[in-house]
DNA sequence: TCAATCACG
DNA sequence: ACGTACGTGATTGAT
């Protein structure tokens, strides 16, 4: 069997690995998804192809052959955008690391050294595989040349395949006749000017008859479309200069020698360096001695004999550091996971509920750990805290937390990710060792591995200590993590153990109301349809409204057209069915996801235990899932009427109080405005005294449009001010929304100063803060993407005004949080919605706790502006919003 | 698993 | 010129 030789096109096949993936970046905000898919390709086709031989080309910058001949040759190219251009050099050096044979030379384009190589290779007697995006590259194919040209879609990669006959039966025409088609058709993306009026069709056509442009000229009096006749006639020179232009190279002098492309091991040291440093971390896994196992596994053992389990246990109770996880999964507990030690010489353990070792037994020990050890670091203390007590808060040392407020733009924090960024360390992570197996079941197949995958998390908890604190003392973020974000944790457990409850009979009895009425419109909506469908999918919506139904109002999304409630809106006073279909979504939103929906999380006490993130937002704020009691309907009457059903324990009351306008307060002081926070200290009402004094009208002679108008302006400062979203909100010109902006600045003339400062220092430190240093990074203020870019603008505007509104709530409910344990009072905290507490009081303490509330919230932080709140009680949520 | 929609601040 | 308001989570239908 002949030998084979892989030819890669490299600027090519990146840029194709590019545009066919998204955007990816690693740690350092290196964009990686050209690298990423260039590395897939090409071991990928190395698998395939079982080749002996491997050379990868690339384009220099200096001007080629070509340009001496033509000089607009590339010369209006587009320029690689930077998010690309930056990953050019990287992939030399990976694949230099990787002991690839790489080919350039000045003056020649990557296409030549291919074909001259390609040539040489069949020469030698080798059968060759060229693989390039570039269909150019066909004009090479032949009985031993295969040309591989991969196309991405959505992720997915697929390959066409040519040898030379492929050519031929995919173009009817020779692998050297795509030159003269080329030539001919022109190609824009080259610069390849090609005949005017010739496109693909005709060129084919000409060549099938002629075979060469050269003797299609010498018949071109019979050429058939008139238009081709007379256009090779009068550019017949230049579809020569075009065939020169296109044709590659097979002749390059080259110093190159096939001995030296002959493949070595790809996966060296280096090569694995790389890998790391760009997070790739699937190709990892092809490493095979280098991956094997980190040095640390070496330390793990799984334990299960009772005295060798007293004996570590004791150990960790003594010492200065430990690091644990809980194994829980389902609310089950399955095993403990235990870390002791310094650096290299960290020993882990993993016991699991087994034998003698019971839950029991095990949450007595973990606690003893956390009362007795120095410091005892988990990557989630608040899960913990569903099954042992903690007293001494500053002992714990939340992982998780720590990363989150480092990069709160991830989407979790998990083991091996925080091994990676802040020990160097590449561990296997939970999906590489048990794939889609629970641990439960890890437990009974998968022991060993159920072993490590604890382990590291009490091995990643304590040896992540050190630097994650180091991390956050060097970004100002220490004591928002010590004295924030830490106690915190502590007071959203209170509230999730604490729950809301729910009469469940009440919620069942709203959702069959709103069923009947559901029923009813369906009906309706089928007989003005004219058919039945299902009204909740958009996609038969869009076509019985606007195909069948034909009704104004075109496309919208990529899917298809538009149904969104906005567009609906606009047709409904027209059209009685979409009025209907309206209230239908509202009516089976309401009983699908509230009546329904919060009817499956009512627990066995009768109440509903919602989880409270801390770890979810790039802005600090916390979420709520499981429910999601953050979004309970409140806007519409019908909608509200459901926190009726939202009700205090017997005994109790509801108080609830929400802040007055806490973000535009805190742009207020932040930007330090003496106008806007002479407004607050003057007016009750900030947005009719915006409007008095942006439409310079008497503060009582303010109208109600303009005050709407203020309103959605003093929304849009907060959110990153734009013309354009403030035009669609008002449904004004964008003119007028100019306009208004600019007046809103000129009356308070610190804030565009400030806004605009806010943007600077995203750009220059790649992240904005709020008032108490909290971070939120902002990559795409570097993008060369206009959307993006500008999403970044209006995120630096927001995060540090959305984030300091976040911090100081969470001020105000560690310390009523606080406050209400010390003074010994029944009453909890129980839900938090971003500007809102809501807490269940104890009749004969509502004075005390109303008190409390007050004086937390309004003194949670010592702003320029007074922070005011709306406080009421009530018998249910309803009631006391 | 993703896109569309809609509930909240 | 580009085409958008900021931050979330749950449900549904389509792939």
């Amino acid at each position: 069997m002949s030998e084979k030789i892989v030819l890669i096109d490299g600027h090519s096949i990146l840029n194709r690995a590019f545009y066919g993936l998204p955007d990816l970046t690693n740690a350092e905000g290196l964009h990686t998804n050209a690298i990423y898919g260039f590395l897939t390709i090409l071991f990928k086709t190395l698998e395939e192809e079982n080749a002996q031989y491997l050379t990868v080309a690339f384009d220099e910058h200096a001007p080629t052959f070509r340009h001496n001949m033509y000089e607009a040759y590339k010369g209006t190219r587009k320029p690689m955008p930077q998010e690309l251009r930056e990953q050019v050099p990287i992939i030399r050096d990976v694949l230099e690391a990787m002991g690839v044979t790489i080919v350039s030379r000045e003056g020649y384009e990557a296409d030549d050294i291919l074909g001259t190589l390609a040539r040489k290779g069949e020469a030698a007697g080798m059968e060759v595989t060229v693989l390039s995006g570039d269909r150019d590259l066909l004009q090479l194919a032949t009985e031993h040349v295969k040309i591989r040209i991969p196309k991405t879609r959505g992720g997915k990669t697929t390959v066409e395949d040519y040898d030379g006959r492929g050519v031929l039966e995919a173009y009817q025409l020779t692998p050297p006749q795509i030159i003269e088609l080329k030539a001919l058709m022109g190609d824009s993306s080259d610069n390849i000017p090609g005949i005017p009026g010739v496109g693909e069709k005709t060129a084919t056509k000409i060549l099938l008859e002629y075979g060469t442009i050269e003797n299609a000229y010498a018949h071109v009096e019979e050429i058939k479309p008139n238009k081709a006749k007379e256009s090779l006639k009068e550019h017949y020179d230049l579809a020569k200069l075009s065939k020169e232009l296109a044709t590659i190279c097979t002749d390059c002098p080259l110093d190159y020698s096939f001995e030296e492309a002959r493949l070595k091991d790809l996966f060296t040291q280096e090569a694995y360096e790389w890998f790391k440093e760009l997070e790739f971390k699937n190709l990892l896994n092809r490493f095979e001695n280098t991956s094997s196992k980190n040095k640390a596994e070496e330390h793990f053992q799984r334990v299960t004999d009772l005295s060798q389990a007293d004996a570590f246990l004791s150990k960790a109770k003594k010492a200065d550091r430990a690091g644990v996880h809980l194994l829980l999964e389902k609310g089950e507990v399955l095993g403990l996971g235990v870390a002791l030690g310094e650096k290299e010489k960290i020993e882990a353990a993993f016991f699991p509920v087994e034998g003698f070792l019971t839950e029991r037994y095990l949450l007595e020990q973990l606690e003893g750990i956390c009362r007795g050890a120095g410091q005892t670091a988990s990557l989630n203390v608040k899960e913990m805290l569903s099954r042992i007590q903690i007293e001494e808060h500053s002992r714990m040392f939340d992982g998780g937390i720590a990363a989150y407020l480092l990069n709160p733009l991830k989407s979790a924090y998990t083991y091996d990710d925080i091994a990676k960024e802040y020990l160097g360390l590449m561990v296997p992570a939970r999906e590489d060792l048990l794939g889609k197996v629970s641990y439960k079941k890890g437990l009974e197949e998968k022991e060993e591995e159920v072993t490590v995958s604890c382990c590291y998390m009490a091995y990643v908890a304590l040896a992540g200590i050190e630097p994650l604190t180091k991390a956050l003392e060097e970004t100002g973020m220490l004591s928002l993590f010590r004295e924030m974000e830490m106690p915190l944790l502590f007071t959203l457990h209170d509230m999730e153990a604490a729950g809301i409850q729910v009469e469940g009979e009440e919620l069942k009895e709203y959702g069959s109301r709103l069923e009947v009425r559901i029923k009813e419109l369906e009906s309706i909506i089928y007989q003005k349809a004219g058919e039945e469908f299902n009204i909740n999918s958009p996609k038969q919506l869009g076509v019985i409204l606007f195909e069948k139904m034909q009704l104004p109002g075109g496309k919208k999304t990529k899917t298809g057209y538009s149904t969104a409630a906005d567009v609906l809106d606009k047709l409904a006073p027209d059209h009685s069915v979409v009025a209907d279909i309206l209230e239908y979504r509202q009516l089976t939103k309401l009983k699908s996801t509230y009546a329904d929906g919060l009817a499956n999380y009512i627990g066995e006490d009768g109440r509903i235990h919602s989880n409270f993130n801390q770890t979810i937002t790039a802005t600090g704020r916390i979420s709520s899932t499981e429910p999601n009691l953050q979004n309970i309907p409140v806007r519409m009457e019908l909608g509200r009427l459901i926190r009726k059903v939202f009700v205090p324990r017997e005994g109790c009351i509801f108080l609830d109080a929400d802040y007055s306008q806490i973000e535009l307060r805190v742009l207020a002081h932040m930007s330090g405005d003496e106008k806007l926070i002479q407004a607050y200290s003057e007016a009750q009402d900030i947005h009719r005294m915006t409007a008095s004094q942006v439409f310079h009208v008497p503060f009582d002679q303010v109208t109600d449009l303009q005050r709407r108008n203020a309103k959605a302006v003093n929304f849009g400062i907060v959110y990153g001010i734009s013309s354009f979203g403030l035009s669609q909100d008002l449904s004004i010109t964008r003119k007028e929304a100019a306009q208004y902006i600019e007046n809103y600045f000129e009356t308070y003339p610190k804030i565009k100063g400030f806004l605009d400062g806010l943007v600077k220092q995203g750009k220059e430190q790649g992240y904005v803060t709020t008032l108490f240093g909290r971070r939120r990074p902002v990559p795409e203020l570097k993008s060369s993407n206009f959307m993006q870019r500008s999403f970044g603008e209006r995120v630096a505007m927001n995060a540090p005004i959305q984030g300091t509104a976040a911090d100081i709530i969470k001020i105000a409910m560690i310390r009523v949080n606080e406050a209400l344990k010390e003074r010994k009072l029944e009453t909890k905290l129980i839900l938090q919605v971003h500007d809102e507490l809501l807490l269940e009081v104890y009749e004969e303490e509502l004075e005390e706790v109303s008190r409390i509330l007050e004086k937390e919230m309004k003194q949670a932080a010592d702003l320029a502006v007074s922070l005011e709140i709306d406080m009421h009680t009530g018998r249910n949520w309803y009631e006391a919003k």
